[in-house]
DNA sequence: GATCAGTCTTAGCATATGCTAATCCCTTGA
DNA sequence: TCAAGGGATTAGCATATGCTAAGACTGATC
């Protein structure tokens, strides 16, 4: 009993460290994460994420209401956090101090995730000045496991004459990726929302402030998270 | 068949790959690594390097000869060429870019190993100009696999008189390279050795040029590995 | 040349993780 | 209210890796 009062978080293994992380990602909005989305996030087959989240909640890190979904507890969340921060951490310098791509990061960064110590993501926040956000705009959450909440809408879903901000990106898909680069659709840009085709159709927005229009059609709008700037 | 052709390397797993490099340690100054030896270096017990013998031996990365040992073949060479580069291209990197110590490199090194990819074991490399040498003074692999052999003896065979340069240290106990920075004794210290106590005694040996005297234990100075400039 | 110590291997088992096939249960539509 | 559809779970199995205990071999010693 001593030694588990002394030993709070024995080592993950890199598969519950993938499936914290992904628990994470789904139940962010909503309350649960259900068995076959986290299947699909991960792409394994329902069954394996059956077993895994018996064992998870046996350990404590999730809590499980059987045909309902999964959510992380106190200490899960925690677990997961730091996932997250290792991951941004290193595709911020993966892309600062080697040259990495806006695009290429993100699957470096998931093989190294598992792999770095603690001590070598704090060196590396430090050599880049402990950085806010990750290259596509990700909150990198604090050593602590804190994190910024932001007020974010799809730019599918941002009011027409809007002014907004594009904050975050969807970082897994690399052709995704490079393509909003060369749109110039990066985080920090600011558009006007000028219109929106009716029938899930493209949104019209305005680069500020040299006025050039870029039509984005709904799936990427989706992708594209805003901060409204004016409404 | 075909897909066998074009598949020469599926991807090693973590363990196989500790074992690949173990082997190729034990094994690079006299002909077999011992099933004890791969036990006692990878902290397993025996009956486990059996098994995984076999499977090496059938996947061809080994040659066994059953009840002597084991050896590796071309293709497991070229496997644990390329885990050794990966490791001494981190250690480079860790100690010059991101500040740690000689001493702290060597277990950041091994869990990274298993993680990166080529890609940025290259990017690194790259960044660091293409080092020979790791911190501890290993030559390090090329890309291509070729690895500079050197005539070196240990420090503790050198013979008395002759002038030498400390060339490379064995690298896994941090306590142990600590104590040698302190003593000066770091790779491209040029030494001239004055005297060696009998019955296994210590090795005593002066600093070139500042001749500050230096007696070496025996188990050090089976670790310090020199090349010969004027015997 | 026989025996014994020490090393190596085999046998049998455990854990973590994944799969497919079969079954179960919840929600929703009639 | 009940049945169907579909997601969730269980059953049963496979692989990689590790362990202990027991048996097999080899080389050194008498």
């Amino acid at each position: 009993m001593h030694a588990t009062l002394r030993d709070p978080e024995p080592p993950l293994t890199r598969s519950v460290e993938d499936y914290l992380k992904a628990i994470y990602h789904l139940s962010s909005q909503g309350g649960f994460a259900s068995t076959s989305d986290i299947a699909a996030l991960l792409e394994v087959a329902p069954p394996s994420v059956s077993g895994m989240v018996k064992r998870l909640s046996e350990t404590g890190l999730i809590e499980h209401v059987p045909y309902r979904g999964v959510q992380l507890t106190a200490q899960g969340r925690r677990a997961a956090l730091r996932m997250i921060r290792r991951h941004r951490v290193l595709e911020v310098y993966l892309s600062q101090q080697l040259g990495y791509d806006w695009d290429g990061v993100h699957t470096e960064a998931e093989r190294l995730e598992h792999a770095v110590s603690d001590e070598l993501i704090e060196r590396m926040a430090k050599a880049l000045g402990d950085p806010q956000y990750d290259p596509h705009g990700a909150p990198i959450p604090t050593a602590a496991g804190e994190i910024e909440e932001a007020e974010l809408v799809p730019l599918a879903d941002a009011p027409i004459g809007a002014v907004i901000e594009v904050r975050q990106v969807a970082d897994e898909d690399a052709a995704r990726l490079r393509y909003l680069a060369e749109q110039g659709l990066t985080p920090g840009t600011l558009l006007m929302v000028a219109e929106r085709q009716p029938f899930n159709g493209p949104t019209i927005a305005k680069l500020r402030p040299s006025g050039e229009a870029r039509v984005v059609g709904q799936e990427l709008a989706r992708a594209l998270w805003c901060r409204v700037v004016t409404p």
